[in-house]
DNA sequence: GTTAGCACTCGTCGCGCTAGAGTGCTAACC
DNA sequence: GGTTAGCACTCTAGCGCGACGAGTGCTAAC
């Protein structure tokens, strides 16, 4: 069988075989792996020497390398992503596992914000890496009831609840002279007019309302101003909101031991930009996907990898689960945990918008 | 005048000058204090030699420390202690950034849990060091409004608005025969019966409620149960939410550069029972309150000081913001800028609950 | 194609050394 | 009596050195 040595094609098995043998090795105990350990280890049925030289072989092909030259071999992001797509079909998780996932998610309260942290937690705990998860974000939203009701003190708060579930509320001034009656009967009439509307269409009832009443203070026109607005944010933004958990469990990890990598980490977490980005590149694919190391576009995130699967429905409501954690990551564990964990916010999601 | 060397006492004015610009030096370099640097910067108008004798007697009185014989002082946590008491009552911000601040909170949407975010990020931006705030909670709840709305597949959304604020959602299931009509006839009967009610009406009203009905899963029934569950919670509930905001600049000091030591403050952070028991500690005392490293009572908290306030009115809703950074920061700056955030939450609390 | 043998490389660890910073003490000074 | 100059002393950080060991790459034999 010939060899290729310099481009990167399907591997030989053995080579294969040695290649993951070393990540796992790697990734197990985050040293440089040498060929001696292998084979005692890994049971490679050759000697050291024969494993020196695919190992030469995988380093030129690019799939690993070593710090200095006397120093084991350790993946490079390339030989974790020839990795990754060797395991990512097969990988399911254990019986054991789905059990315990299902489980937690079984002993939460049945309130939609919950499953997103429970979510991040779970995948968190099940991966000892950084979980993320988002809520299901549909589309475009709709009203689905509003409620003005009095504070007391001249103001009074606007509860907006959209079809899709979120809740939104904010505070109104109100004049002295609008009595709790009044409030009580722009609300019938915010509800009656808007129920099932969508941003669109509050938008226009505005524009109708501005021509038709002049003055342009008036209650109704104010909420319906505010109306108007929320949903409109909530049609435009991107990512509402990021829930991560266990970005303890990063920190663990040697290669974090001092917080310069990890601050420039967080740092870029934490505007939801990058994750925004990174998610809508995502919807377009389907199943789990990894960003390992480099093949994430910042500087800072070339030290983390990311695997994260989209559940949802498209076209209606979706959101993204995952994990984040250093490129050095058991993606065997993780991908088949996150695949898990995503089907079962699927099955939460058609049950509750289907 | 008499020295008291071994007892703590009130210091003489030039200890307390040079135990001031220790403190001040040490927290600008995080480096142990020299005798000649100090008498070189802050134009003591001493000499080197006697600043140490000084020096000795505030090591002796416990204000002082070295890390080894030949290295400069660094305050220990009395020292920090004495420091505080001294500028306490005295520090205020300073107008410009009184200013800034202000001008951050004209910015923001008028919705109150805008507030909390607003206020720990602002904090952490003055002070560079993690800011901290939760909502402000009332002592107990009281209904405002209840909404039962279908979700169409079998699931309905019961939305508690509280007449404090906060808004409530949980899903519930409904019988495939409760029609929407249905479900508003509920909404309207929960209205009547429960709006301005306290939790413990709620339950009351709960157990006439089974009383009188033998079957037990009536809609109506569970929505009371749910809700007087959700009520029960808040009241319960010790600290709701804590939103931190820029742990990262913590990271930054230069005591922290190992992640270890950050970690432990994090995963103490992460759990809120921590919290809840130091924020009651506090609900007894009025102005800002410093916890100096190890008056901290957690053993991973040894290294963090938290300068914290009450705001809100006391027997209403009150709330906790505050900083939390290194021991060694600039608690002048810190004090004053705590005092001001919990002053400006004040007026909006007064505001709102007027 | 595989393997044993071997020279070579390079990082880690422990050691001793030096330079420098800073102290504490003593004796002189005002 | 408080203050100060002078000085010996202490301790750390930093550097160079050599021994050690892990691991490689090459070569020649199987």
């Amino acid at each position: 069988m010939a060899r290729r040595k310099d481009r990167p094609g399907p591997l030989e098995p053995r080579s294969e075989a040695i290649l993951r043998a070393i990540i796992e090795e790697y990734v197990a105990t985050a040293q440089p792996v040498g060929s001696m350990t292998l084979v005692t280890k890994y049971r490679l049925g050759v000697s050291p020497a024969t494993v020196r030289n695919v190992m030469a072989e995988l380093e030129a092909a690019g799939y690993l390398g070593h710090p200095h030259t006397s120093a084991g071999r350790q993946p490079t992001d390339a030989g974790y992503r020839l990795y990754v797509e060797s395991i990512a079909d097969a990988a399911t998780l254990a019986p054991v596992e789905q059990l315990m996932i299902r489980h937690q998610f079984g002993q939460v309260e049945f309130a939609s914000e919950q499953w997103f942290r429970l979510a991040a937690s779970t995948l968190a705990g099940a991966t000892h890496a950084a979980g993320i998860a988002t809520p299901a974000k549909p589309q475009s939203c709709r009203v689905r009831r509003v409620d003005l009701v009095s504070n007391g003190t001249r103001t009074a708060s606007l509860v907006l609840v959209l079809a899709e579930g979120p809740v939104k509320q904010v505070l109104m001034t109100v004049e002295t002279d609008d009595e709790p009656a009044d409030l009580e009967a722009v609300g019938r009439r915010l509800n009656a007019r808007l129920a099932g509307r969508s941003a669109v269409e509050v938008e226009s009832w505005l524009a109708e309302l501005r021509d038709a009443l002049p003055p342009a203070d008036s209650l109704l026109v104010r909420a319906v101003e505010r109306i108007s607005r929320l949903m409109h944010d909530f049609d435009a933004a991107g990512v509402e909101d990021v829930f991560s958990e266990g970005l303890l469990n990063v920190m663990e990890a040697p290669e974090f031991a001092r917080s310069e990598k990890l601050r420039r980490v967080f740092s870029v977490l934490q505007d939801r930009n990058y994750l925004g980005e990174l998610f809508q590149r995502l919807s377009r694919e389907g199943d789990v996907h990894a960003f390992i190391g480099s093949e994430n576009d910042h500087e800072e995130m070339h030290d983390v990898s990311l695997v994260l699967a989209v559940y949802g429905r498209m076209g209606r409501a979706t959101g993204v689960v995952g994990v984040l954690g250093p490129t050095r990551m058991a993606y065997a564990q993780v991908i088949s945990t996150v695949r898990y964990v995503s089907g079962l916010m699927n099955e939460l999601v058609d049950h509750l918008y289907a």
